[in-house]
DNA sequence: CTCCTGGACGGTAACGTTTCCAACGTTTTA
DNA sequence: TAAAACGTTGGAAACGTTACCGTCCAGGAG
């Protein structure tokens, strides 16, 4: 009864040495079996181990981690907004492949600052983690040169280092969306870009050469930069833009959160507009086929985005792979939903 | 040119030593300095703060993590499908939280079995985390007992340990969907359950409660417990009900995903139900309110959850807390979106 | 003038592990 | 038979940090 303490017995969790007492052999011993047990006679090997479940000893990773050259069993993993489903499904497949390696992931948040991003990353590495994997903001990543740590690029590449960088084909995607509207009949098709990221541009870029090849020219002012990458400013840049006396028949999200912004505009919209315009949206979401407009995008395998990545990671982190750094490009795919034969009535519901 | 290596060039990182080597004092000294200067003259404290700058020093967080009584300056989250907005927002936010108090999170998967669930958190405690933050599976969690680590359970509890348990109030929520469809006049109302979690077990009980204050009975064929939490389950269990000779006029759905597949039956099965029947989920999610029919949720504020469930940790890592374990309840709210109202032509959108 | 106090600082032990080397016993080879 | 080779084992050093203990010097009290 009085031995519901506050939960601090603060029993020391037993060492090596302790085993190794318990056992009656030596050290070194008990760390070759831990390790494997090669070199170590059979017998022995099993009074070491009798030992170890009798005590229940658990080796310190930090202190096998203190060992020169020996760098702990973590990899770092450092993204923006885990609430971006985007970002989660990078995050859960890393750590699956992680895991399957016994490899632990700390992840390092970065809402904010390319400065807090740098800071988030030398904590990370003064955690002497095997390698990192970073979805890299604007900022110049030179700093990470000399760190003596293995690093992958997710999603883009970053400047200042010459690195490991896995992706998707961004400007593949865009063409593809393109091209979709192109097909389609669509000749005034608006694209609604997200700051500047690197991935944007490749996407613009796809956008364009899909109309180039098509022979058509894009006009311009619906070449549409919006001030932020959320939701809201799509919404607000789609309700000015298709209230113009000449507005787009189609409209291209360059994300996923731009495309529910861009749904929720023409919803609101509802009547008003002459035609219902087809959209496409860059990355899928949950959700999207069951829209009142269930809505085309262009998709990629992001889980194998964030596998590939860990995998590459842990090959380099173990001296496995040492070959110049790689360039892996996974291909985008059209998923189409059919977004333009919008039943005609949906409009009316209720908005908000 | 020839200095392009494959990024080795391996250069050590520099050590305490080294700085105090270049400072020309002693080891204790850049210690001292190192960890906020007390008992240093200001004069030798600039020298050692010029040597980390120019050597670009960085403390070595494992070693300092060795240290008797020392943990490291991490704590761990073990949580479920990342992929699952829920425990995305847990993460976000603890990792905030921490991140704020210079601590890293490191993360374990748990999708598998509760075998799987005990490995990840021991070899988490292997590496010597300040403190755990854990999502309960069902198995039972009397081996985390003595293992000298505080321990918080977010959103369910443990059985076979009494630790810190912050959660929502489920029974509540529960309670406040029944009473909504009741009040709007619905007297069969069904219930999909996922399996056997804590948390369903809660909601059902407030379900019930709501039912017997307005002296209705639960008509026990429509509480449907499902084999597996998916959207898929919930799919099939409401194509089944609402083929039913008497089926209900309103569903709650005990869970986000299982809202998602209600809602994705009633949009196939369409004109051929008599009356669309009022849909009720747990837990808010992105485009609920964009839907033919725009649903009704049970919400409450995950990202809070997951704050303070690191804050709460942080005090006890850090000894500042020191109180008995503690049951944070977070309240629900009802956030009304008309479901019911549906537009009755929205039914004959495409599906898929 | 001497003693004592106290702040500033240097040195060293310790944390728990891995790795290296030496030592031992046994077997093979010359 | 002696030497060499090998497999097994114990012991000690090292990793980078913090905590403790002493030493040193300056300054105040007696």
């Amino acid at each position: 009864m009085s031995e519901t303490f506050p939960s601090q017995p603060e029993a020391p969790r037993p060492t090596m040495i302790d085993v190794a007492r318990r056992a009656g052999v030596g050290l070194g011993t008990v760390s070759r079996v831990v390790n494997g047990g090669h070199g170590v006679r059979d017998e022995t090997a099993q009074r070491v181990r009798a030992a170890i479940d009798e005590l229940g000893f658990q080796r310190n990773e930090v202190a096998r981690a203190l060992r020169p050259g020996k760098k702990s069993t973590s990899l770092a993993l450092v993204l923006g907004d885990l609430t971006n489903p985007f970002y989660a499904s990078i995050a859960k497949a890393s750590l699956e492949v992680a895991g399957q390696s016994g490899f632990a992931v700390v992840l390092g948040s970065v809402d904010e600052d390319p400065e807090g991003e740098k800071r988030a990353i030398q904590e990370l590495v003064s955690r002497q983690v095997a390698g990192l994997m970073i979805v890299p903001d604007q900022g110049d990543h030179a700093f990470l040169q000399g760190a003596g740590v293995p690093v992958v690029f997710v999603d883009r590449p970053a400047t200042g280092i010459d690195a490991d960088i896995v992706m998707v084909d961004n400007e593949g995607g865009g063409r593809l969306a393109a091209e979709h509207l192109l097909q389609q009949g669509h000749r005034r098709i608006a694209i609604l870009l997200a700051p500047s990221y690197y991935t944007i541009g490749r996407r613009l870029r796809g956008f364009r050469r899909a109309h180039r090849s098509a022979g058509i020219d894009v006009d311009e002012s619906l070449v549409i930069q919006l001030p932020e990458g959320n939701a809201e400013a799509a919404e607000k840049a789609t309700r000015e833009v298709m209230l113009r006396p000449d507005p787009p028949t189609a409209i291209f999200a360059s994300t996923n959160f731009l495309a529910e912004g861009v749904l929720r505009a023409l919803g609101e919209l509802g009547g008003q507009l002459g035609a219902e315009p087809a959209v496409v949206g860059f990355d899928d979401f949950r959700l999207a086929d069951m829209l009142p407009t269930p809505v085309t995008v262009v998709a990629s395998d992001i889980a194998e985005l964030g596998r590939s990545a860990a995998r590459l990671l842990l090959d380099r982190a173990s001296g496995t792979d040492t070959r110049p750094p790689q360039r892996i490009v996974l291909p985008c795919a059209l998923i189409e939903r059919g977004s333009g034969e919008r039943p005609p009535s949906a409009a009316d519901r209720k908005a908000r």
